[in-house]
DNA sequence: AAATCCCACAACCGCGGATTT
DNA sequence: TAAATCCGCGGTTGTGGGATT
């Protein structure tokens, strides 16, 4: 058969059934048979493609990822990394593709949020392209493929961040942070802001990774994500942002004193718990770990969203 | 009302590893 | 053991519908 044969495209009800049937008699293998034994003009890709993504049983087509998965495919990616299959092992019903489609939607948010939170410039200008002048002059923001959050954050962070101040120690406590936008902008459901902050040995403040039991998660497991939650939202009005980060990359980033907890924890040691955070060569960056560096009274002016578990 | 943008989703492509011949 | 084929994965693109301008 030759490749003219061959159809791509839309799948339609037919051809669904005819590759259920030969699912049901020969198994969920043998793709390449369906087209060599003319049921269909489709490649045995194509045929596997489909029985995994739409026709397998199960599956939760057409439902939005809830929180809880929201929260485990982000925990998940921060382990393994863009391993879509292996992720989509831990969610019932979910796809590597859908994991991959769901992130990817994700990233594109978060890269919008970060762009928006450009300064915009004093005197207003006239253009009809929405994109905010101070970003119209940074190439490529949405150049590279960006493989995880931290790569994101970097990215901005270094091409918006001016520098000097990233890693002035001095300076990082005096910031007043800004304004913020209002949840409803955020690149995640809202139930996976979580107020509390829930320590976790498990967990320190420079990307550790957190150990999951394979393959099986507890998903009533706490996956928050406070940190990340209440930073990319923020919206950085132009002075305050620019100066503080000054001249400096953020890979310039030596030793920050930087309060441990956030705003929103009420322990006893809020605002006089102070540690000294040293970022090692060897420490690989991890999805959260960019902003999960921040210093923590920046949370300060966050309003403290309620938790989910309180609802 | 039209144009544009945003978003979610489906499907294809290229590549590499595993299996078969 | 090498070549051919199959299969699975991750990246990318195309598309349609809803929202926004």
């Amino acid at each position: 058969m030759s490749d003219s044969m061959i159809k791509k495209g839309p799948w339609k009800a037919e051809e669904d059934e005819v590759l259920r049937k030969h699912v049901k008699k020969c198994g969920p293998r043998d793709w390449s048979s369906i087209r060599s034994k003319g049921l269909l003009q489709r490649t045995g890709k194509s045929c596997r493609l489909r029985w995994v993504n739409k026709l397998r049983p199960n599956l939760k087509n057409g439902v939005k990822f809830s929180a809880e998965e929201e929260r485990t495919v982000i925990e998940l990616q921060e382990q393994f990394g863009n391993k879509w299959a292996t992720i989509a092992t831990y969610l019932p019903g979910r796809t590597d593709n859908d994991v991959k489609n769901f992130w990817s939607s994700r990233q594109k948010k978060l890269a919008r949020i970060m762009r928006t939170s450009v300064p915009q410039p004093s005197k207003p200008q006239k253009s009809n392209n929405r994109e905010p002048p101070a970003l119209q002059k940074l190439p490529s923001v949405e150049g590279p493929k960006l493989s995880s959050l931290a790569e994101e954050r970097s990215l901005s962070m270094s091409q918006y961040c001016p520098s000097s101040y990233m890693n002035n120690p001095d300076t990082i406590n005096m910031v007043q942070w800004p304004e913020l936008v209002n949840s409803t902008s955020l690149p995640f459901e809202p139930d996976l802001l979580q107020p509390e902050f829930i320590p976790n040995e498990k967990r320190t403040c420079f990307g550790s990774q957190i150990t999951l039991p394979f393959p099986q998660i507890p998903l009533q497991a706490d996956f928050g994500h406070p940190l990340e939650s209440q930073i990319l939202p923020m919206k950085l009005e132009e002075s305050d942002f620019l100066d503080f980060f000054g001249q400096l990359s953020a890979s310039d980033i030596g030793d920050v004193q930087v309060p441990l907890v956030p705003a929103s924890w009420s322990g006893p040691e809020k605002s006089s718990e102070i540690i000294t955070m040293k970022r090692e060569i060897d420490v690989p960056l991890t999805p959260d770990s960019f902003i999960d560096d921040f210093p923590m009274d920046m949370f300060d002016h966050i309003d403290p969203l309620p938790s989910p578990f309180n609802w």
